[in-house]
DNA sequence: TATTGTTATACTCTATAACTATA
DNA sequence: TATAGTTATAGAGTATAACAATA
């Protein structure tokens, strides 16, 4: 049932997203952007637990849509300080919005109490699975 | 959440399963062949959501691991009646035992009733996502 | 020496299409 | 003509290692 559900739930959220030109995985950048303000790629997949090439790869995707930019940060010149444009704050607020409409779908129907029932109860999942060796990356 | 809760789920079961040699798609096809006996490649798809080429794949595997046959089918000669070998009925069991040792830790400290309503959760939502394009295999 | 980011590479998983043998 | 299974192949996604630039 969590295959299930987690399954349903993202191929909600890229159906979702399609209409923008992007999916799940930029809509997280985008959103620890709007969220964290100019931000390194390593940062990034800190945050986003997701593997430095990995980074480079949405990004490249990400600059080739006009969404962000890399610019050198000004204390370290090996890294980058990555901002969104005007076009990618757009694209954050606007994939936003459309993650709350999947979100009011898939979870609206709980009464809210139910809702935090729910997050409570994935937590407990999550803190009761051993915890050095979940998919290390 | 959920795709956290899911993949911690899925990491802890395939440690569980680590000693028996095999990891969550092998159970998979394990547990339904104990339940189902004797099937073919195309209803075990069909009933675990798998591409036939993953199917194949799947069982070159538990063959060359000893714990399923492929038979021809009596009725259909395209067809195989796989089915498992007293090893591979082992293995189910001891999978099983597996699954419902993961089960125990991630689930167990849950009130009976609150397990109940997880899964009336998890099914609600899946409900509640667009019915016709979950990812399509 | 260590770290940021890039590139090349490899490995897994999944999906598709072409094929065979049967039906 | 259609179906069960095989094979080859291609495409994602992810991980690793070697590297250049900088700290």
């Amino acid at each position: 049932m969590l295959a299930t559900a987690h399954d349903a739930a993202r191929t909600a959220l890229n159906l979702e997203l399609r209409p923008l030109g992007i999916e799940t995985r930029h809509f997280g950048v985008l959103a620890t952007l709007a969220r964290n303000g100019p931000t390194s790629q390593r940062r990034l997949g800190a945050l986003l637990d997701l593997d430095k090439s990995a980074v480079v790869r949405i990004m490249d995707e990400l600059e080739r849509l006009g969404l962000a930019v890399r610019n050198r940060a000004a204390h370290d010149r090996r890294a980058y300080a990555i901002e969104l444009t005007d076009e990618g704050r757009r694209h954050a607020h606007a994939s936003q919005r459309a993650a709350g409409a999947v979100g009011a779908r898939l979870f609206g129907w709980l009464a809210p109490d139910e809702r935090t029932r729910l997050v409570t109860l994935l937590t407990g999942i999550v803190d009761h699975a051993p915890g050095d060796d979940r998919a290390p990356r």
